[in-house]
DNA sequence: ATCAGAACTTGACGGCCGTCAAGAAATTCA
DNA sequence: TGAATTTCTTGACGGCCGTCAAGTTCTGAT
């Protein structure tokens, strides 16, 4: 594996220098895990701070009645488990891999002498909240004041917009996608022949969508 | 006006001795806002942290279709919930005195300068948002998922334990608790009707709910 | 205390969308 | 590559709950 593997790809260290992360790397974890495989679940004890280095991971909570909700999708490069880095808490949600994926991790008492050392680092990893936060705020916001078709539409529009293409691929299957929204896999699945039928849209095989009207799409 | 008012109020500063707080209240500003008052308003420039000396003020995101979102319902003692504090952002959110409201604000080059000097307010601050992210993944799986009876019935047995009473007065009107558990007033009504006709709870004049049957609200 | 306005309740109605089911398409794995 | 499994699509149906409306209760200001 490369130098720095994963502790380069992470934004919340981005200030330091070549021999400071040099020093990071030789206290992480490396870890891999096969596609549809648990990296933790909830009521496990969260004692690391985790780096997504190569994959994708989707991270869900239970619903009392057993519904599933899809709150991220954490791709290479993006961080977990920071949200109680200086209390002693449980976790709350499940953490899956879609793909196979490389993780590194850092425990928690490590990761607190970092932020000693170094206080550029806590002040990142209050960004990444920042965002974190206004993102699930947005969702919050999105799925309780508005309708399924509202929501794919914006969705679709988002995700176009975040790859700068009016063609691509869907990330997520549409079962995860429908947690993800707060619907259901059928609801999406008439919602986008509805987009095609408008003429907003174009599907192609292998969950591909092509976007031919992105301002009707948001009415 | 006491001496450390809003300082001595925020758990962010707990750490600190007397004389610190000395010095950083003499950085923050005082505003007094009446009922039905804005503190803030979605595109405001970030430029400060605003603490809830006393009152009480809600938090809320207006979705595209005009649609109110209550995400917050801040306390006094709270601090304000823009975590994006250190990037060049604006508010994402409105801001409203529910009450007669007195808030403090420090301005965030202030802040910066203060979580430099006093590390412990870093930490604090992310178990702060830390707190706040889980509540929001809790509230949004719960919307997403959960019928409104199922809300509701959450929202009262939970509001009762927080304040360890079986008898208790509506923090807030039935409008923007609907907002708050993505619902409507009439439904609120309609829910809290059906419990009481099932003796599961006994509503009282002034917004007050006597819960009879904790176990059963919650199935 | 009185009154105007806001908040709440209750009923009727309808539409969105979730559920169930069955067949088609796509993906995976040997 | 081919078969088995998963995922997706489409239809029919029904219930939850949002909307509109009208009456009632509550609240707060004069």
């Amino acid at each position: 594996m490369a130098e720095h593997e994963c502790v380069q790809l992470v934004p919340i260290f981005s200030e330091l220098g070549s021999e400071q992360l040099d020093t990071i790397e030789s206290i992480v974890r490396h870890h891999h895990y096969p596609a549809g495989s648990t990296l933790f679940g909830a009521d496990d004890p969260l004692d690391s701070l985790m780096i997504v280095a190569n994959g994708q991971v989707k991270v869900y909570q239970l619903a009392a009645n057993g519904r599933e909700q899809l709150l991220y999708l954490l791709q290479t490069g993006d961080i977990d488990g920071e949200a109680a880095l200086f209390e002693n808490q449980r976790r709350t949600s499940f953490g899956e891999a879609l793909v196979p994926t490389d993780v590194c991790s850092i425990r928690r008492s490590d990761f607190q002498d970092l932020m000693q050392k170094y206080p550029s680092i806590s002040i990142n990893v209050l960004n990444v909240f920042g965002k974190r936060l206004s993102q699930l705020e947005r969702q919050t916001t999105s799925t309780a004041t508005e309708s399924v078709e509202a929501r794919l539409a914006n969705y679709i529009t988002e995700t176009a917009a975040a790859l700068k293409t009016d063609t691509f691929k869907l990330p997520l299957k549409k079962k995860d996608l429908a947690t993800f929204l707060g619907t259901t896999p059928e609801s999406i699945s008439r919602k986008l022949a509805l987009f095609e039928r408008q003429g907003l849209i174009t599907q192609k095989p292998g969950k591909v969508i092509e976007i031919n009207d992105a301002d009707q799409l948001l009415w």
